[in-house]
DNA sequence: CCGGCCGTAGTGGTCGGACCACATCTGTGA
DNA sequence: TCACAGATGTGGTCCGACCACTACGGCCGG
């Protein structure tokens, strides 16, 4: 609504912090292809002097694209971007899950709850035998511990597989910050206090009965009701 | 060589460099509730004598966290917290949605036309009258001009008011985030010069009629083909 | 001739201090 | 009483030095 053209092309183009800028700069070096997934960029002290700014300045920048999963520093390397997967860049989804309270930890799990039953859908056409086995494993490590952690670590597991096996990459990173550690373990903490195992090895097992009968359907909706599970009670937590 | 006086009891835990446990530390401060939401924050020198780390390294965690959303810096005030509500948290996804290209920009469209058509669906039963009024402004402008620029903005009101209309702020904003100006901007400069612009008109009169009729079904329906359309034309650009 | 050791140059990581730009409060004067 | 100007404190920027680590290459012993 602003962009009125100006004439000097080098022209510095005063918008916002010194270090804003320079984070633009980079992004829009990476956009338009002059970096590439992998590259070395230059170093610290070449690209402040490029961008006419000083180092720390520069530094901020960088560490900003590095908290944001687009760059990545080797302490007495370089630095280099990132190859730009989902993985990379969405890992901060998981900070947003993390910091998130009351109301928003129901909307998050509506969230997950839509695309993990839209990926356990897709998972039961495409998944492969090998997929299928990795699922099987975690299902029966599951069963056979009583230790919270395992279990957690198991459940995860079990869920990161299946989205996987869904084929859409993207996908499967966003439900993976939505199923972080400490965001499942906030939550879980409580509902399985209340003896959910055993509902929980049951949707499990549903889950993977759908799985092996190819059938999307019954496997989108028996993941719908398994985090819809963890959702009401959550919802439940809230009100009481 | 002068910070070496005090042992220190509660264990500095060198755990990677001295900034990435300083942006750990201030998370766990708002995690646990000692810091607010709309809080202000000590400055940054008492902050960097507190964790005993230079002004410098506490800059860049302070800016760090800055770009993730959850800290505000504001020039010559002070830094305080944001209000930790969804857009805050996810406007990096438009980051993400900028960078992405090729086959994730396909896998990224699947993803939102999963929420979007699940945003609609609920909108349909949940759409205020005075929102529905905003959709339909938003609609008849769309319809009243030719400059790309002007469709692509009321396009964005449209279904940012139905996201808005379902309820689930998350949802919206990261749908937010998977419409954000330049992303679509990208993919629609070609899709809209195969005179794609009649089938969108019918596809935004198609959701509306579906929410004034308060149809659920017909809304999501509407929905997942609107994206859906994009989302194939994209694909077959790719392997084209 | 080969291979491993070690020194060195170059890189990111950290530090401390100085100064600038901006926002806010305060006290003065009309 | 109110408006303005100064003082104060804050984030923003810059500089220059040093530390920690990596990578490379030449040296030395086998």
């Amino acid at each position: 609504m602003d962009q009125s053209e100006q004439s000097a092309p080098p022209a510095p183009a005063q918008k916002g912090t010194v270090t804003q800028r320079a984070i633009e700069e980079i992004k829009a070096m990476i956009r338009e292809g002059l970096l590439e997934p992998g590259q070395r960029l230059p170093t610290e002290r070449d690209l402040a002097t490029q961008l006419g700014i000083s180092r720390s300045s520069m530094r901020e920048a960088i560490r900003a694209l590095t908290v944001l999963g687009v760059l990545e520093a080797r302490h007495g390397s370089g630095i280099y971007v990132t190859q730009l997967e989902a993985g990379d860049l969405l890992e901060t989804f998981g900070v947003v899950a993390d910091l998130s309270r009351g109301p928003r930890l129901v909307e998050l799990l509506e969230v997950r709850r839509v695309l993990e039953s839209t990926a356990t859908g897709l998972a039961a056409a495409r998944i492969t035998q090998d997929q299928l086995a990795d699922v099987e494993k975690h299902l029966a490590a599951m069963n056979a511990t009583d230790d919270p952690e395992e279990i957690l670590s198991h459940d995860l597991a079990f869920h990161r597989t299946i989205a996987f096996a869904a084929g859409n990459d993207t996908m499967a990173a966003i439900l993976e910050g939505l199923s972080s550690r400490t965001f499942r373990a906030r939550v879980w903490r409580g509902y399985q206090e209340e003896g959910a195992f055993e509902r929980t090895r049951r949707e499990h097992s549903r889950i993977h009965r759908a799985l092996v009968a190819r059938d999307p359907e019954a496997a989108r909706a028996a993941a719908a009701a398994h985090v819809g599970e963890v959702e009401d009670w959550l919802r439940g937590q809230l009100e009481g």
